[in-house]
DNA sequence: ATAATATCTGCAATCGTTTCCGTATTTTAT
DNA sequence: ATAAAATACGGAAACGATTGCAGATATTAT
């Protein structure tokens, strides 16, 4: 299939033994220069490239990387897989990709298979369906190395690497109560997500630094479904107790939000402000009105995690990957949709 | 390090030859049901995992597809990859992706590298700018199964999956023309680019069509530089030669050209209309105006491309990958982009 | 009763590397 | 001059699975 010659070919040709060979292509101390020499040109010359699942076999490495994302087409995630891409490439590591559609089925699937060592570390970001975490508390008991960024799980004692989710929270909330708003709706992928909880503990305590109170029906869980998420969005939007800002969690629901206030005579931002996290910068300046935004350092996300497994898996003894959470802080910039009239 | 037990463990466990074992977990017909029950149930108890590395190695395939595609950040390219996905899935096939970032160094760096087996096909769209094919030349010439879709290599003889490209441009072109639009400019990613050709194409005739005469300076040709191709366009809106309508076959220069009218005192659809190729639905009726759209079949390419690699390589002697093109038409939706007035 | 066949299982080679040994030759030390 | 050490290489075992071949037992046929 592959057309080229394996080791033990090339060595027949240089007259030497596989294992000198073997030995003078990892630049081994054993060998003499000039064999070297001969060595790699013969090599390059029959177009010797090593059979990578011997040498994983060999030595119980895959030179792989298992990124485990809730959904492609998504431009915050599309740019952490770059990060991370930027960083492995340069260590020769590939990279495999799995999307889980926010299925935690398929998410148990994707682990469990993973566990067979195909690749030497996972870097995930879990699904708005996941509670149950016994499939990844398994995967980290038996040692594997696991990294978790944005949807992390706080109770499994590996790296995880977050933006500062509680105090983008606040200072969004914030934001909007400095531009006017009283009521302020807040809109989730999913309660039991990490990032959900601590975007909302800012968002609670701002809206109690400011006096205000809570209003349980200004909270919009989102499902699967886009029309659905319009639908229950426009009908908080048509309520007598309809709020007149909006914290977005997610970048769907600000997209959904539009949908929905273009189906009413509402109007961004005199009668509704909103606000969101949002990684697709090119596209919510276009929006109309153009859209407050809380950017989460997205590529950047993708490299720490990389720098981090590459360390520990190309350096000898590395140490397992240390318990805590690395804050990456997101920017805050503000556009029409939050302007005070 | 992945703490499961490999297969002579579980021999010994069984008190039964590896041999034994390994026929049994693949139902051969040697082998009793009673043994076959037992080691299965203690494979499961000792949660046995084979080895891929030592399967492969084994059997010289890695059930790995490679995927490359120009760029991450782009709903078309997610949802072809969706549509891989999905299909590979069922067939327990496993995806590296690689992304070239439009750049043909990284593009002939990522096809050398996998020339070495870790993947048993390639699935890929080429960088805008690729011209010299050497590199997918030598893979297909040395048998190795190659998948091309969108931007393919016309000259690589290998299956291409595409949309009606040609029809689309002079769909799109005609639609533009219909609406009242007289001096129509092209927008593109580069020259060289198959789609690009083929809508050009199609742009071209159904300019000829109406008696109109296609003008040089009304072709823009996308840089890298988003804040580039904006300022190319505008400068291209504000010459006194400036267009009535764009068609523009990318995405991200629809989404540039919005921009640019942003910075003039243009009006769309009254000054200027618009219809791109585009694939976030979504995105495209936020704009404002909305956008009139060319959809591609995104995920449906992805899942063609995908069925027809996992039919040559899991069922037993199949031919080569026929030289031919499929296409998978397109669907244009009208919005206010190009409403005449 | 003996041969032939069917059924089940084990031995050992293989895939392509890497690396632990061992060994022959040369160099350095005493 | 002889021992010790350094240098350069080859042989063979491993990594963990699959599979051709052969052997053992049980079943059936003659």
């Amino acid at each position: 299939m592959s057309a080229g010659v394996n080791l033990k070919e090339l060595a027949a040709e240089l007259k030497l033994s596989p294992s000198t060979v073997s030995r003078a292509l990892n630049d081994s101390y054993e060998i003499s220069e000039a064999t070297k020499k001969k060595v790699i040109s013969m090599a390059e010359k029959l177009n010797y490239q090593p059979n990578p699942f011997a040498r994983s076999l060999r030595e119980n490495k895959s030179k792989t990387i298992a990124v485990v994302i809730p959904e492609r087409i998504s431009s915050f995630f599309s740019k952490v897989v770059d990060g991370i891409e930027e960083i492995t490439q340069q260590y020769g590591y590939h990279l495999l990709v799995y999307s889980t559609h926010e299925d935690v089925d398929r998410e148990k699937k994707i682990v469990n298979l993973l566990m067979n060592g195909r690749a030497d570390a996972i870097i995930m970001s879990v699904s708005s369906q996941t509670s149950d975490i016994s499939h990844l508390t398994r995967l980290h008991e038996r040692g594997f190395p696991l990294v978790f960024f944005d949807r992390i799980c706080p109770d499994i004692p590996t790296t995880k690497f977050i933006t500062n989710d509680y105090e983008s929270g606040f200072e969004g909330t914030k934001h909007l109560i400095q531009q006017g708003c009283r009521k302020i709706a807040f809109l989730m992928l999913s309660k039991e997500l990490s990032i959900t909880k601590d975007r909302y503990r800012g968002y609670l305590d701002a809206l109690r630094q400011a006096g205000l109170s809570p209003e349980p029906q200004l909270n919009i869980t989102c499902c699967q479904e886009e029309e659905q998420n319009i639908e229950d969005i426009r009908q908080m939007l048509l309520s007598p107790n309809r709020p007149d800002g909006i914290l977005s969690s997610v970048e769907k629901l600000a997209l959904a939000t539009y949908h929905a206030v273009k189906r009413t005579d509402l109007k961004i931002p005199q009668d509704l402000k909103i606000i969101s996290f949002f990684s697709n910068l090119s596209i919510a300046s276009l929006l109309h009105p153009s859209l407050t935004t809380i950017t989460q350092p997205a590529f950047s996300i993708g490299e720490e995690c990389a720098k981090l497994l590459m360390k520990k898996l190309t350096k000898p003894r590395q140490p397992d990957l240390p318990n805590q959470v690395i804050s990456i802080p997101s920017k805050i910039t503000i556009r029409s949709s939050t302007i005070a009239i």
